[in-house]
Parts: C-alpha cells; sequence; structure tokens
DNA sequence: GGTAGACCTGGACGC
DNA sequence: GCGTCCAGGTCTACC
C-alpha cells in the first residue's frame, strides 16, 4: 500500500521526529539517519501492519506491505494525519514570532509541529510514565508492556503495537507492577479500564475546547498538573507551559541566575507570548 | 489553600 | 558487592 498526504505547509518530517522524544519511544522507531519514521500499528480490524513514513514534496507518504481495503486506507491516512499534525496551519505562530532572535531558527526549519501517537489514550499512558522518573526509565517502562501486552506483528513477531486499552484493562496491577511500573501501574491499569468501558472517551479531547479538556485530564488518577498541561500540548493547546524539574532549571538559570524557581515564575517568563507560550518554551534557543 | 510524606526505580556514590 | 542517598511528579492526609 502507498499513500500520499498533504500538509499545511511549511512541513518537514525531520523537525517533528526531533520534536521530542516521542520517536523513541515503542511502538515508533526512526530509520536511515532520521529520515524514515516506521511504526507497528494495530488497525481496528485487528491486523497489524508496519507503517514507513516518508517526507515528500508538500506532505508525507505511508508504505506498508499488503494490500489494504479502502477502509483500511482511509484508518492509516487519519492516524498518519493526526501522529504528524499535518493539518496544522502554525503561520500564526511564526508571524508571532519573527524579530525573535531567540527564535530566529523555527520557522526556517518548519518547526512547530510536535510528534504524537494516533490514540490519546496512547499518549496518556506514555506520559503518565514520563512523571517522577528519568527518561530511560520512561524508554523502558513503554518498551516492556508493549513487549508483553501489544499485538505481535506477523512478519516479525519480535516487534509489537501498542497495546489497546482493552488489551491493558485485561491485565493486573501486580502483573504491570512486574514490568517495572511501580507505583504508576494503578493509574494505568485504572485508565484502561475506564476507556476500554466507555466511561473515559479520550478521543473527544481531541475536539473540545481548553478549559474542558484540563478538567476531563485532571479528573484522571496519576495525571496531574504537569502531565495534563503536556497532553494538552500536544493536543494543540499551547497557552500553559508543562512546568517539571527541568523547565525550572532552564528558566532559572536563563532569567534568575540560578535561583530556585516555581511554576509561577516559569509562567511568568513566557507570558508576552501569550496562546504561543508552551511553543515558545519548548523551541526557545537555550544554548546560551 | 498549602504542606509533608509516601510511592518506585535506577543511578551515583561511599565503604 | 552492598548499602545509602537522591531525583523525578502525583496523591493523600493533615493543618
Amino acid at each position: 500500500m502507498h499513500l500520499t498526504l498533504s500538509a499545511c505547509l511549511p512541513f518537514s518530517l525531520r523537525a517533528v521526529i526531533d520534536s521530542h522524544g516521542w520517536s523513541q519511544l515503542a511502538p515508533f522507531a526512526v530509520e536511515a539517519h532520521n529520515e524514515t519514521l516506521t511504526r507497528i500499528e494495530c488497525l481496528s480490524t485487528g491486523r497489524v501492519v508496519e507503517l514507513c513514513i516518508h517526507e515528500t514534496t508538500g506532505g508525507a507518504s505511508v508504505e506498508a506491505k499488503g494490500r489494504f481495503t479502502g477502509a483500511e486506507r482511509e484508518e492509516v491516512g487519519y492516524k498518519v494525519w493526526w501522529m504528524l499534525g499535518l493539518g496544522q496551519d502554525f503561520s500564526p505562530f511564526y508571524r508571532r514570532i519573527r524579530n525573535a532572535p531567540k527564535l530566529a531558527h523555527v520557522e526556517p526549519k518548519a518547526m512547530g509541529r510536535l510528534l504524537r501517537s494516533p490514540s490519546v489514550f496512547e499518549d496518556a499512558v506514555k506520559t503518565i510514565l514520563t512523571t517522577n522518573t528519568t527518561w530511560q526509565g520512561t524508554i523502558r517502562m513503554v518498551e516492556a508492556i508493549v513487549a508483553a501486552h501489544g499485538t505481535p506483528l506477523p512478519t516479525d513477531p519480535s516487534r509489537h503495537a501498542f497495546p489497546t486499552p482493552q488489551q491493558l484493562a485485561a491485565t493486573h496491577e501486580a502483573e504491570l507492577r512486574g514490568l517495572g511500573l511501580g507505583y504508576r501501574a494503578p493509574y494505568v491499569l485504572e485508565l484502561a479500564q475506564h476507556t476500554a468501558g466507555g466511561s473515559v472517551d479520550l478521543e473527544a479531547l481531541k475536539e473540545l475546547p481548553d478549559s474542558e479538556v484540563r478538567q476531563r485530564l485532571r479528573a484522571l488518577k496519576g495525571i496531574g498538573e504537569y502531565a495534563a498541561t503536556s497532553l494538552m500540548v500536544l493536543l494543540g493547546h499551547y497557552d500553559h507551559i508543562p512546568t517539571d524539574s527541568w523547565a525550572t532549571k532552564l528558566v532559572s538559570q536563563e532569567w534568575y541566575g540560578g535561583e530556585p524557581v516555581g511554576r509561577e515564575e516559569v509562567e511568568r517568563a513566557f507570558a508576552p507570548w501569550g496562546e504561543w507560550k508552551a511553543l515558545v518554551y519548548w523551541f526557545w534557543d537555550w544554548s546560551s
């Protein structure tokens, strides 16, 4: 199967891959010197396929082995469109940051899009697994649940899709703890059970307004202020900054001479950027 | 509303 | 090799 998808220009697959660490998390993988993004994906029919995504003139192309039905092609097209944020228009953002020396690299490199998972459920689980641990810990935990509970790729059973809410809901807390999730295990299990059971509709968050999204995310166990804001940024709400220890450290060094700062100071530092705060923070040139 | 302590793991460090 | 300490967000109990 071969699909071609057009993007709101400018677009750079490399910029999406490098946008944050998500491309390092299973079932994503990056090949050919960061030029190809691959992903093992379980379609709604239960079929597991490997998607190979390349940049093309004007957007991206997707390749996968085998013949696909019309519905399968449509599903793949939507998922890749969402993952890469192909429909996102960053021209207002670029206009706003022109003349800002610390952001001069952003528009020429078509930065702005953040790689996201096809489902909000997957992004929520991964975000929970970023909290209170190191990045290596997050990589290890995600690999563990994908390998243990994701459906294997038929042509290479060593690779798996991300587990569905139903697959994770069918596990037990002790099993997830055994995978190294620690105290996060009940949070992931509860989220999977609520999602699988229908009492939580994470996909609806893609269309809801800012305040409603925040309220619904904060109601989920294991998702605090940082995790909720991180997820909101992935969903395209940029007016708050996901403040973790790294953010406070950067802001402290940049504007407060190394003095300890908190969430308020981080928000205040980027307040002039209004609705684009989070993107400005994320792509700010911290090198000095 | 604010604060302290517990939760888990891996890595760094000292012995 | 072993034990101790620390970093990393969120939750809960308490004031």
